[in-house]
DNA sequence: CTGAATACATCGCCTGCATATATATAGCGT
DNA sequence: ACGCTATATATATGCAGGCGATGTATTCAG
């Protein structure tokens, strides 16, 4: 699977990162990891994009965390909370509407473009 | 339909132009009404994004313009091209496979989040 | 011991959409 | 005639958020 072109992924980002997490907690690099096998390699999501996504997502008291230093490898675990499924719940919702009014405006010009090779 | 959210529409503003171009020439204010209806009210494309975004377009040779000035309305046509066509089947494609895995994720977690209202 | 993988973080750059503003004409009501 | 709204295009300014680069530190394999 080619990777998906970044500009289509803004606003779609924090969608995925709450399923991910609604799945169960994760750590930071873990949810990177899962996210990529979930998309069978499409959703590659950076370290640089990851980190400050999880703190807004947290400030926005979508998610809580918790650090765990039993280990030697620190690890900031992330948990979702009612809020967060409830967003979860809102955006997935405005998603299927979007999608929806896509793949509409496309099927009414389907016969108007060259069938990809 | 309520509006979409901003951030969702990003990286596929251009498709739907090019979409809604697809069906024939269109000049600007009458391409943005033309959007408006077929998304039943939840895209309203602003001037300031619309414009610039043409200009894009055509400064990539995916349409091209031509005023006419024959009435008071000063009018800038606007029609897609045969690369035009051809970026917008790829971008079609491209959508379509993000909707998808997109569609996935939510799916294996669709029993998790709470039903919407 | 060296390099790769793991794990988190921050900074500066760039893209692209929103908002605001500007110009000008047409058409309608009063 | 005047003012308001709709029509029609254009640009500037600002901002949010993802990307790449960079930094720190630990673990593990060769």
């Amino acid at each position: 699977m080619a990777k998906f072109n970044p500009e289509l992924m803004r606003g779609s980002l924090d969608l995925m990162v709450l399923s991910i997490l609604a799945a169960g907690p994760k750590y930071g690099y873990l949810l990177q990891q899962e996210l990529h096998e979930a998309s069978r390699g499409a959703v590659d999501i950076q370290a640089g994009t990851l980190y400050p996504l999880l703190h807004r997502l947290e400030s926005d008291k979508l998610i809580r965390c918790q650090w765990d230093d039993s280990t030697g490898r620190r690890r900031k675990w992330y948990e979702i909370n009612d809020a967060g499924r409830k967003r979860l719940a809102v955006q997935a919702r405005e998603w299927q509407e979007y999608a929806d009014c896509i793949r509409t405006l496309l099927a009414t010009v389907a016969d108007a473009v060259p069938r990809p090779a």
